[in-house]
DNA sequence: TGATTTTCCATATGGTGTTATATATCAAGT
DNA sequence: ACTTGATATATAACACCATATGGAAAATCA
């Protein structure tokens, strides 16, 4: 069966580069599973982010995540009922509302740090291992690598040496 | 304000095309709306998938177009009630649900392939000229290509030369 | 100081994707 | 023919992101 949107190139890059990237969240979501907390691999941005650049306002939350901002309002109040960040209002400004790791938060930010970022960091650089050439070709390969062997088998074996 | 996404590599690559992906379909979209046909930029992969492979089963769809098959059915009842495509039962298997464009659909694709689909695939050739590198390098100039110039002011730019 | 504009965040709504599950039909074996 | 299992689609429930909008606080200015 033809793959459409890639035979399509240019025209559906847009559709192809999403669809790509939810394969891959999807893929990463099973390795983040094994830290049994429940939440989702596109929660983990955020408190990546926390834990970067320290407590934030929602509204820098949205900017350094290139997100609109009532997605950060949203996965504030959900990361917020998991225990897992903090809010407090900001001392000079009242409008503005500081998002900052509560102590799970950084405990759970600190296990992933060291117990599965790399290996899904590895699992990605593997598969984008050696690729050259124009950017569309370059995309083909990786999915076709990824039929071959999602993300999660990669980790696995990477973690595993 | 630092790019998280960006800064943490293969790590996020995943979040990263997926917001990429959805950018390069929101420009695309104030592109297609030109056409005044009130359906997302999401739904054409849909329509040319049945213009390039004829009339088509659900399951069939949805392997072409690479998503899961509730995501096809949605799609078919979406743009069934606007007119453009046509359902009708398979003669040998009656569980089967073959998709087709109707007449409004297929003036649809055809408008959209003389008038806007060229304009969507040049600017974003456009935005993807030589690139060369690593993807990691790739992205990030396409980033900040489309950060300096969209892509629907690219296609006005190509569109009238 | 009082009025207006701007900024920050929350909420409402819409669209698309997913997985899990139900239903209907086909196919196969007894 | 009947039961059983596989297959095709629909439906339900959930997650995520976007735009539009509203309300409160801050900033600006006459």
């Amino acid at each position: 069966m033809e793959d459409v949107i890639r035979s399509f190139g240019y025209l559906s890059l847009g559709s192809r580069l999403k669809r790509l990237g939810e394969q891959l969240q999807a893929d990463a979501q099973r390795v983040l599973d094994r830290l049994d907390v429940p939440i989702q691999s596109s929660q983990y941005p955020l408190l990546a982010a926390l834990d970067r650049l320290g407590p934030l306002p929602v509204g820098e939350l949205a900017l350094s995540l290139g997100i609109a901002q009532p997605g950060v309002t949203r996965s504030v109040a959900l990361l917020g009922e998991l225990g897992l960040v903090e809010v407090s209002p900001s001392d000079d400004d009242q409008r503005r509302r500081i998002v900052s790791l509560s102590r799970n938060g950084r405990r759970l930010v600190d296990a992933a740090k060291r117990d599965v970022w790399p290996q899904i960091e590895n699992a990605v650089a593997q598969l984008c291992a050696n690729l050259s050439g124009p950017l569309l070709s370059q995309l083909a390969t990786i999915e076709d690598r990824l039929a071959a062997t999602s993300l999660d088998r990669r980790a696995e074996k990477v973690a595993t040496p």
